[in-house]
DNA sequence: ATAATGACATGTT
DNA sequence: TAACATGCCATTA
C-alpha cells in the first residue's frame, strides 16, 4: 500500500453510516484535491475492509464500474440498507446525505490552515 | 524514463 | 437536460 492509498482508506473509514462523500471530497481530505480518479482506482484495488459504497460521484450518483464481485446495484443495496435513498436510476440527493468533515477534523488530519478554509468552503452546504 | 489507464470533475454545446 | 471534450495524477506496464 502506498501513502496515498493508506490515506484514502483512513478517510473512507471515517465516513459515518448513512452518509456519503464524493471521490473529489476524499481526494481533498487526503490533500490532493485533483486526484478524484485515483480515489476510485484505490477503492477498486483495495483488498482491505472499508465502506467503499459510501463514496459516489459529485453529481450525486453511484458511478461504480463494477469489478469481480461488486456492481452498481450491489452498491445501491448497501446504501439502501443504511437508509440512504438511492433511486433505481442510481441517483440520490447528495445535499441531504453528504458527510462534511468539520474544520476540527480537517485540522486533526494535518491539513494546513489556508487549505482547510478552502476545502470547507467548497463542500460545506451543497456546493 | 515514457506512455497508457481510469469507481472523476467541470465547463461547453 | 445530456453528451462531449479536456484536465488530472497515482499506478502500471
Amino acid at each position: 500500500m502506498t501513502k496515498f492509498s493508506q490515506q484514502v482508506v483512513y478517510i473512507v473509514r471515517q465516513i459515518p453510516k448513512g452518509q456519503v462523500v464524493s471521490y473529489s471530497q476524499v481526494a481533498a481530505y487526503v490533500g490532493l484535491p485533483r486526484a478524484a480518479r485515483q480515489v476510485g482506482w484505490t477503492l477498486r484495488q483495495a483488498k482491505v475492509d472499508l465502506p467503499w459504497w459510501r463514496v459516489i460521484n459529485n453529481s450525486g450518483r453511484v458511478s461504480i464500474k463494477g469489478n469481480w464481485q461488486y456492481d452498481a446495484q450491489s452498491q445501491r443495496q448497501r446504501l439502501l440498507k443504511e437508509k440512504v435513498q438511492v433511486k433505481p436510476d442510481l441517483s440520490l440527493d447528495i445535499t441531504k446525505y453528504r458527510f462534511v468533515a468539520s474544520q476540527e477534523q480537517l485540522r486533526k488530519w494535518g491539513l494546513p490552515s489556508q487549505y482547510r478554509q478552502m476545502i470547507w468552503a467548497k463542500f460545506k452546504s451543497g456546493y
